[in-house]
DNA sequence: AGCACGCCGACT
DNA sequence: GTCGGCGTGCTC
């Protein structure tokens, strides 16, 4: 109904200005001749400049422009275009964005660029959507010859047609027909279609552990529920049939994964399952897939949704169930502002949503199992393995190996097994998480490391590409003749070793045995990774051997020895959960071995067999971990028993560095630890800085965070916060 | 972040 | 007397 308004009224919109600067993280007021929805995205003059910002409010005013300016203080500028007119951002996740910018400290701006597909971001600049060419019939009457009218006629029964299939079957007509205006061509974007099966795979019967653990979760009415179940132990079933429960009652489901464990494996085995609308989400696709199937999410079109950590923010509309699987998986957690992690992400949803949250892990992370343990959390455990078999683990003790003269690599024991595995054509996987050939090349004449000129870190060398590389930054560079530090050409002796190195030494070890290596080095391709996991599912190798990238979620039925190399090498770093991570990876990997119905073997190369964390590893004793981790945290005063917030200062100047950090240093004052100023490692040419919050109570951390940052004069631009920060290094 | 405005040195 | 150095401050 169109009524004729006699006053001509304007709206004042607020909206976000797309700028990744923290002072200028507020609304700014536009003029506008029509009412625009919050979360939709417009164009504004700033400055000299055009951006782009979200909406944030509307209201309708009946003042003159003069009046406004009267009352503002200086005179409104018009919006110069409406980009969507729909919103983008939902209410949902509008209200998220907000609760995220206080939880994180980070810009409201970047918290809604970190919610969108690159493709739609303000901040993406020459992307561009991919459009299709399609054609319609027109209006016009036109005389045609037979083959014309072929195509003529085609096009009618389909109504529309792409034009490349077209041009495929009628060759040059349709163009003809385009240039006689008997078709009407025009673009469109491209979508993608949900996956659907036809045939749908079976579920498995599932056992009474399995069958336990399930009805604990859809008997009782908890918010979030952690499921401990240990590796091996069909977690992911229990996932499957309950997001099959959710999808019946016309519900959505989100199963998060963490980036390493989308693997094809994983997703074929969850799409074999579901005849309903499935998308997959994660950071292999390129920038139009994932907008494609942000689209699919976003038009209902799409019922279930497995992803990576940016999954967490697709416009769901009812979501019944959200599965984290791996909860204690540092991927994640974003190290780049905001950073957030997608656990608190998916609590927070789940609440909007009246959905229950599944954290599921064999080696779940202490934050999540102290509160599981305190009631925050219903528990709930697996204990059992499918197979009821578990693996059998031998410790190596390298120090002594090498006393008595055997490799430095692999010890005489793992290669016996090796051997006895190969002669039963049975497959084996070596995890030795450090890629490279060798990692240090070391001055035989001052003793010092080769250094990445931009980082402060040790560069590894490569001989697949005869070149150093910095793992940080990725800068690689020939081996010098001379020493960058002294200046003598005396060479260099080398320390460490990485899988490259491995594969050569089981090459010399077992001439003859095909092996598969798999890092980040030989996974950079698309669908290099992919292509590798399939060629040893099909037992094309022997032997699989790579970085922390085959230890998860990986399932190889005849794998029945998994080599562990330099297992406790991760707890030489200085960071406070270097023995958490370490005794996830030594849990994980071993989980590898022995999945079908044999018992696996497993054998860790240590230096130190007594460490705590070795010993639980082979007890297969995560609550024995727990209790002896808890212990140092609590001596140490870290998480859980405290809160973290990591502020970094970085600049290419030095000068710029100190000053800001003690300007933080000064100003920084409450009822909690101000640790500082902890100098870091130089990073891609950035010196940095770093200041640590400690306390109990985070809510007064962040006030007096953002306190300074509001009332205190310095460059805020150089300062990145992390609040909870996963690493300290 | 940019970019303009603005106030002091070496030049036609 | 002018061109241009980059220090401060603003962007609805």
């Amino acid at each position: 109904m169109t009524t004729p308004c006699k006053i001509i009224g304007m709206y004042i919109v607020e909206v976000w200005i797309e700028h990744p600067v923290r002072s200028l993280d507020q609304t700014y007021s536009y003029l506008s001749n029509v009412e625009i929805l919050q979360g939709c995205r417009v164009s504004v003059p700033f400055g000299v400049k055009q951006l782009t910002g979200f909406s944030e409010s509307c209201t309708y005013t009946e003042e003159t422009e003069e009046q406004i300016k009267q009352r503002f203080g200086f005179s409104l500028k018009f919006i110069s275009n409406i980009i969507d007119e729909q919103p983008l951002i939902n209410e949902e996740l509008h209200d998220l964005a907000l609760w995220m910018k206080d939880q994180t400290l980070s810009t409201t701006i970047s918290c809604f660029q970190a919610m969108l597909p690159s493709i739609v971001k303000p901040l993406g600049k020459d992307k561009h959507r991919v459009k299709e060419k399609w054609v319609k019939l027109s209006d016009e009457e036109v005389n045609l010859t037979p083959k014309q009218l072929q195509a003529y006629l085609y096009v009618q029964q389909n109504g529309k047609v792409k034009y490349s299939t077209l041009r495929e079957m009628f060759k040059t007509i349709p163009h003809t027909l385009v240039e006689k205006n008997a078709f009407i061509l025009f673009e469109e974007e491209r979508d993608a279609k949900p996956i659907e099966n036809e045939v749908m795979a079976a579920p498995f019967a599932l056992l009474d552990s399995q069958n336990k653990a399930m009805h604990e979760i859809t008997d009782t009415e908890d918010a979030v529920y952690l499921l401990h179940g240990v590796t091996g132990s069909g977690k992911t079933e229990v996932y499957l049939q309950l997001a099959m429960e959710c999808l019946k009652q016309g519900k959505q489901v989100l199963i998060l994964v963490p980036e390493i464990a989308l693997t094809p494996q994983m997703i074929e085995r969850v799409s074999s399952r579901f005849h309903n609308a499935l998308a997959i989400y994660h950071s292999g696709l390129n920038a139009q897939e994932k907008y494609e199937q942000w689209k699919l999410v976003k038009n209902n079109q799409a019922r279930i949704v497995v992803g990576t950590r940016s999954a967490v923010f697709l416009p769901f509309d009812q979501l019944g169930l959200i599965v984290m699987d791996e909860e204690h998986d540092a991927s994640y957690k974003q190290d780049v502002q905001p950073c957030y992690h997608a656990r608190d992400i998916v609590i927070q949803r789940g609440k909007y949503h009246h959905c229950k949250v599944i954290l599921g892990s064999a080696t779940p992370s202490l934050d999540s199992y102290a509160r599981a343990l305190r009631h925050v959390y219903h528990l709930v455990e697996i204990k059992e393995r499918i197979n009821h078999c578990f693996a059998d683990i031998t410790l190596v003790d390298m120090k002594r190996a090498m006393m008595h003269g055997e490799s430095f690599i692999l010890s005489d024991t793992l290669k016996e097994k090796m051997q006895k595995q190969l002669a039963s054509h049975k497959q084996i996987i070596l995890l030795l998480n450090r890629r490279g050939f060798h990692s240090q090349l070391r001055c035989k004449s001052c003793q010092e490391v080769i250094r990445c000129p931009h980082c402060d870190i040790a560069m590894s060398y490569h001989r697949d590409i005869g070149k150093m590389k910095c793992h940080t930054c990725g800068y690689e560079m020939y081996v010098p003749r001379i020493c960058p530090h002294c200046g003598s050409g005396d060479g260099f002796t080398t320390f460490g070793f990485g899988t490259e190195r491995l594969e050569e030494e089981v090459h010399q070890m077992f001439p003859g045995v095909k092996t598969l290596r798999m890092d980040a080095d030989t996974t950079s391709r698309k669908n290099a990774h992919a292509k590798i996991l399939k060629a040893f599912e099909n037992q094309e190798a022997e032997i699989l051997l790579g970085t922390q990238m085959i230890a998860k979620g990986l399932d190889f039925p005849n794998v029945t020895l998994v080599g562990i190399i330099n297992g406790d090498e991760g707890l030489n770093r200085t960071d406070f959960r270097s023995a958490e991570a370490t005794f996830d990876l030594l849990m994980q990997a071993s989980g590898r071995s022995g999945r079908k119905d044999t018992n696996g073997e497993v054998v860790i190369q240590v230096f130190d067999p007594s460490h705590y964390v070795v010993q639980c590893t082979k007890e297969q004793n995560y609550e024995k971990f727990f209790m002896h981790e808890m212990q140092f945290r609590k001596a140490g005063q870290y998480p859980p028993y405290t809160y973290l917030i990591a502020i970094t200062v970085s600049s290419t100047q030095q000068n710029k560095v100190d000053h800001t950090s003690l300007l933080l240093m000064q100003h920084l004052q409450g009822n909690f630890k101000v640790i500082g100023i902890i100098s870091l490692l130089k990073k891609k040419d950035l010196y940095r800085q770093r200041i640590l919050l400690k306390g109990k109570n985070l809510d007064e951390m962040r006030k007096q965070v953002k306190n300074v940052l509001t009332d205190t004069e310095m460059d805020i631009n150089t300062i990145r916060i992390d609040v909870n920060p996963l690493t300290l290094d």
